[in-house]
DNA sequence: GTCTATAACTTGATAGAC
DNA sequence: GTCTATCAAGTTATAGAC
């Protein structure tokens, strides 16, 4: 189980910052020090090691961003600490990147592996948008889901400007943007 | 002029729904229905290419973006025009599509170009977000820029998290979303 | 589980004739 | 400007031994 666990956390950090399409199972044998043997035999298929990856990759998001809202006293708070956490935006998202790959899409299971780790977090920021407003941090005027998924989008779409523009400051711009909009709507301003 | 001219409409299909990377000059080819030997010589080689088409899908946008906004009387109109025109998100965003692509990133031209294309689209929404607060439709609250980012980058998450999910409403509920969150900061609400 | 060898195919061109 | 032939390297595996 050791050489698989290599494998993966290779796979991670390859398809991260180089894309799923453009990272050929060579390259994870050469940088996790795995043989070809090894490989072939822990992931028969290059989508078998992708649909790990995705699904590893949705459950770390989904935890971070918990971790990054715990222990917040308001609703606002924890979608303010979600946009703020955007952070380290030119790498880019571990799971947007696979979003426009073809390579990606044109697999039934990795397609589903993605579209489920996405769905899991705009649930879980709809839930926090419902929090604010029963706490009375943010307007109850706002639709849940749709604000929620507002949200996300934003975060999404900062690490794309950023890797295009190459300046983090789109990225940073983009979220606090984002968050004077959603005070705009704070019951308390 | 013919032939570089076909090879550039293929392209322009291709890489937007196939991806640039995931793309090879001989589908390009086989789609325009021009041969080898003319495609390099139009194109001597693939990212020379990718940075005609990026510029032509630059400019493509941002006129279309304008034709959207064109004519509406106040500024948030045009604003809520550009988050309503995202309309067909499935196929993904003309020039977002190349954010996450390595191999368009690992070019310094086509880089290039794909910075300067969102960077003029940021530009403009900053203006617009600029004319609605002197007409009095928005808040003068807000930083013309950093609303123009989150706007751009709304738009830009709302194709990443449709195509991930494959639901069309995934868009159409962020880009709702934002329009509220926007409202909510109108200085007639 | 891991190794080395092999293979069929694609990629991104280049060469030289017309 | 366009054509056909060719090519070295890389991709995604499979085969069979250890």
């Amino acid at each position: 189980m050791d050489n698989r666990r290599l494998i993966i956390d290779s796979a991670k950090k390859l398809f991260w910052h180089h894309g799923y399409s453009t990272t050929s199972p060579k390259q994870v044998m050469a940088d996790s020090g795995v043989g070809q043997g090894s490989f072939y035999h822990h992931f028969p298929t290059k989508p078998d090691l992708g649909q790990e990856v995705v699904r590893e990759n949705g459950r770390d998001l989904l935890a971070s961003v918990r971790a990054t809202m715990e222990g917040l006293p308001t609703g606002r708070e924890r979608l303010a600490a979600f946009l703020t956490s955007a952070g380290d935006a030119l790498g880019g998202c571990q799971i947007g990147g696979f979003a426009y790959d073809a390579g990606v899409l044109a697999e039934a299971g990795l397609r589903e592996a993605l579209g489920a780790a996405f769905t899991e977090l705009a649930d879980l920021l709809e839930n926090v948008v419902r929090e604010a407003q029963v706490d009375g941090s943010l307007s109850p005027k706002l639709d849940p889901a749709k604000t929620a998924a507002a949200l996300l989008a934003v975060v999404e779409g900062a690490f794309v400007v950023a890797r295009a523009t190459g300046r983090q400051s789109s990225a940073d711009n983009a979220t606090a943007g984002a968050l004077a909009m959603l005070d705009g709507n704070n019951v308390r301003s």
